[in-house]
DNA sequence: CGGTCCCGCCACGAG
DNA sequence: CTCGTGGCGGGACCG
């Protein structure tokens, strides 16, 4: 395998013009639900979406896996998700709610009465600043029919560390209390595993954060949630759940900003539908600059030293669109652009 | 300077 | 062994 040599080394050029914010989950995920959120769809395949989108592999494991968790998608197979899109969510959260119900109801223990309804009652003024049990302990409950807690072998001891679960977790927080605005260090206080010692547990908390605000990114991406700034340090979030409810949500209510379901995105979509296959099979993406046939056997080689010309100019020539919704169709279309071009330049879709 | 959090190494389990 | 997953944390980015 001599691949890393030479490949990408090149000088030590200025990448200047990335953006990371462009690269962040919430985008990603944004592309991802306007990829996939249109009827007639409902099989993802994660090479695709990933090669779509533009993004490594591991990236669509992040997003998928918090989406998973709030039923937005099933796990098919090896590679394969079954989209149901956000009309799985109600359900799935209901779900969530009496699973959480459960887990604290059902504690080893008779007298285990930590009331979930947390009474903020009415002290105003005087607060203390341990008051953290007001959500309960709600830890996850393994599969685990008895008290046993001896499987903590490695095997599942990495499942129970999963962003899947940390995300249900954290939604629980919400739906078990009756406060809709929680406070980044105060999940994160709340969702780790506060068993004891506090030395290993300063990166172990550091560690639980940084997966937190993935999972925030996520989710506020797809309007579960909102970031809110409360006081001058320390963000939080609040809940928005179901917009509309289980009922006839044809007018979405919430006069939210955001609120990018438009008709631009469904011709954004529709556009995308239609791929061309070139005879080796290679799927490209919603269109291909013009001029410039499918490629054939050859391309290989030079061109992947103007990819960067390409996406730097891109990015630097970027229109900010006031309009959401066509700022988002216009991120869509660049990653599409980029994506194949990125392609294009690698010339390789078969190793 | 500290809050965010992207990137991708590499462990783990299945085939 | 290869391959699909996805924990994990270094350190780049941003305000």
């Amino acid at each position: 395998m001599s691949s890393s040599p030479s490949r990408f080394l090149d000088s030590g050029s200025k990448h200047h013009s990335y953006c990371r914010k462009q690269k962040s989950l919430g985008v990603l995920c944004s592309n991802f639900v306007s990829l996939y959120d249109r009827d007639g769809v409902e099989l993802v395949g994660l090479d695709y979406a990933a090669r779509q989108l533009g993004v490594e592999r591991r990236r669509i494991y992040d997003i998928v896996n918090v989406m998973e968790s709030v039923g937005v998608l099933a796990r098919k197979a090896k590679n394969k998700y079954s989209w149901i899109g956000f009309s799985g969510i109600p359900k799935a959260l209901k779900e969530l709610k009496e699973e959480a119900l459960r887990a604290i109801s059902g504690s080893d223990g008779p007298c285990e009465k930590e009331v979930l309804e947390d009474e903020d009652d009415d002290s105003e003024g005087q607060n203390h600043d341990d008051g953290d049990e007001k959500f309960s302990k709600l830890d996850n409950a393994s599969s685990s029919g008895n008290h046993i807690c001896k499987a903590r072998s490695a095997t599942d001891n990495r499942k129970e560390k999963s962003l899947g679960l940390l995300t249900r977790n954290f939604v629980k927080l919400f739906l078990t209390s009756d406060v809709d605005t929680i406070s980044l260090d105060e999940a994160a206080r709340l969702l780790l595993g506060d068993i004891s010692d506090l030395s290993n547990m300063r990166s172990y908390n550091a560690a639980k954060v940084r997966r937190l605000y993935d999972i925030a990114n996520v989710l506020s991406s797809m309007s579960l949630i909102e970031k809110i700034q409360v006081e001058a340090r320390k963000p939080a979030f609040r809940w928005l759940g179901t917009e509309g409810k289980p009922k006839t949500d044809t007018v979405s209510k919430k006069p939210g900003k955001a609120q990018m379901r438009s008709d631009d995105l469904k011709e954004c979509n529709l556009t995308a539908q239609k791929q061309l296959i070139t005879k080796s099979g290679y799927v490209f993406g919603p269109f291909c600059p013009a001029g410039m046939t499918k490629m054939d056997g050859d391309v290989e080689g030079k061109g992947e030293r103007s990819t960067q010309d390409w996406e730097s100019l891109a990015c630097s020539l970027r229109p900010q669109y006031h309009n959401q919704a066509l700022n988002e169709l216009f991120t869509h279309y660049m990653e599409a652009w980029k994506s194949w071009y990125s392609e294009l330049a690698q010339g390789s879709y078969n190793l």
